[in-house]
DNA sequence: CAGGATTACAAACCGACTGTCGGTCTACGA
DNA sequence: TCGTAGACCGACAGTCGGTTTGTAATCCTG
C-alpha cells in the first residue's frame, strides 16, 4: 500500500488546490465540476471516486484552509503569555489573514450557505473559535455565563472587520478601531 | 392602464410570496424556478417576463425582507429617546426578530453568497445598518473616527447572536449577555 | 508467484435545471 | 376600430451535477 495511495493523495491534492483556487475565484456556484476536471486533465470518475460530490469537495477545501489559518494564527501568538494580549495579537493577525481572498469567499462568505450554518459553525469552534473563547476566557473579564455567546460575538466582529478591510478600508484604522473594540471588551465597567 | 397593471403586480406578489418560502425553507440552492411555477401554476415565460433571473428574483425576495424588518424595528424603538435606550431596545427587537427562519436563511445565510457580499452590504446599510449607525453615533459614546468599524463590528455581533438563538440557545442568557456586551461597548473604560 | 480483490481512473450517459425565443391573447389608447 | 404593448405560454437548447459501466494497474493472500 504505497504506490496506490501515494498517487491517490496526489490526485486528492491536485483536485484540492484547483478546486481551492476556483471556488475563491468564482464562488462556489459560480465554479462547475467540469471546470476543475478540465484544469487538472482528470476525469469525472477520477473526482467523484476521492470526492462524494461538489459539496464535499468544497468541505475538504474549506477544512484545510481552516487548518493553514489556525497554522498561522498560533505562531503569531506564540510566546505571549498575557491573555489579553495574545487576544489582541491574535485577532490582528486574523485580520489581516483574512485580507487573502480566498479566505474571504471561501471561509466567509459561502461556506455558511453550502455546508449549512450548524456545521460552519462546528468547524469553527474546531478553529478560530476554539482559540478566541480559550484566551477570552483566560483574561477573566467576561462572566463566565456569558463567555460563550461574548467569544461568538467577538468572532464574528473580527470577521466582518476583517471583510471590511479586505474591500478596501484602511487597515490601519481598522486595526485601531479593533484594537479599542477589545479595549472596551475587556473593561469592568 | 389599470386591469393589466394591477395583474402584473399581483402576479409578482404571489411570486414573490411563493419565493420567499420556499428560499427559507430549502435555501437559494436547493429551490428550482421549477418549483415555484409548480406552486404559482404560472408559466416559465411569465416568471422570466416579470424577473430576470433566479438571482433577480431572490434579490427582489431580500429587498422585501429587509424592508418588512425595519419596519418591525422602527415600531420597536419608536417614542424611545435616550439613544442608549433605543440602541438597546433595537438590538433586542432585531435578535427576536431573527428567531424566524425566513430572515436566517435569506438575509444572514444565503444573501452574502448569491447577491455578493458588497451588494449584501449596501443594501444592509440602507435598512439595519443605517439605524445602528445612527442610533450608535447619538450615544457618544464612541469616536467618531471608530464609528463607522464598530457599527459594523456590533451589527456582526448581533446577527452572530440571533443566529444562536435562532439554534436553541437561551434566548434569555443570549438578552442578557447581548445587553452586557452593549454596556461594555458604550463604556468608557 | 498466481490470481482474486481493491483501487485509480476513464468515458458515455442521465435527469434536472436555468435561461431563451417565437408566439398568443387581451387590455389600453389613439 | 385598430395598432400596440404588456402579460403570459410552452417548446427548446445548453449546462451541470451525478451515476454507471468498464479497464488497467497495484496490492494482498494462499
Amino acid at each position: 500500500m504505497n504506490l496506490k495511495a501515494e498517487r491517490g493523495a496526489a490526485t486528492r491534492d491536485q483536485l484540492l488546490a484547483i478546486a481551492t483556487r476556483l471556488f475563491a475565484e468564482h464562488g462556489y456556484e459560480g465554479t462547475s465540476i467540469e471546470a476543475v476536471l478540465q484544469e487538472s486533465g482528470l476525469s469525472r470518475g477520477a473526482l467523484y471516486h476521492h470526492y462524494a460530490g461538489k459539496d464535499a469537495l468544497f468541505e475538504a477545501v474549506l477544512e484545510a484552509t481552516e487548518a493553514a489559518i489556525l497554522a498561522r494564527i498560533v505562531q503569531a501568538v506564540e510566546g505571549i503569555a498575557d491573555p489579553a494580549e495574545m487576544l489582541k495579537a491574535g485577532t490582528l493577525a486574523w485580520v489581516r489573514l483574512a485580507g487573502d481572498p480566498v479566505i474571504q469567499r471561501i471561509v466567509l462568505i459561502d461556506a455558511p450557505s453550502v455546508i449549512g450554518w450548524e456545521r460552519w459553525r462546528a468547524l469553527e469552534e474546531r478553529y478560530s473559535f476554539g482559540m478566541i473563547k480559550g484566551a477570552l476566557g483566560a483574561t477573566g473579564a467576561i462572566p463566565a455565563a456569558y463567555l460563550d455567546l461574548h467569544a461568538h460575538m467577538l468572532l464574528a466582529a473580527i470577521n466582518e472587520s476583517a471583510l471590511l478591510v479586505a474591500r478596501g478600508r484602511d487597515q490601519a484604522t481598522a486595526e485601531a478601531a479593533m484594537e479599542e473594540f477589545l479595549r472596551r471588551l475587556l473593561s469592568h465597567g
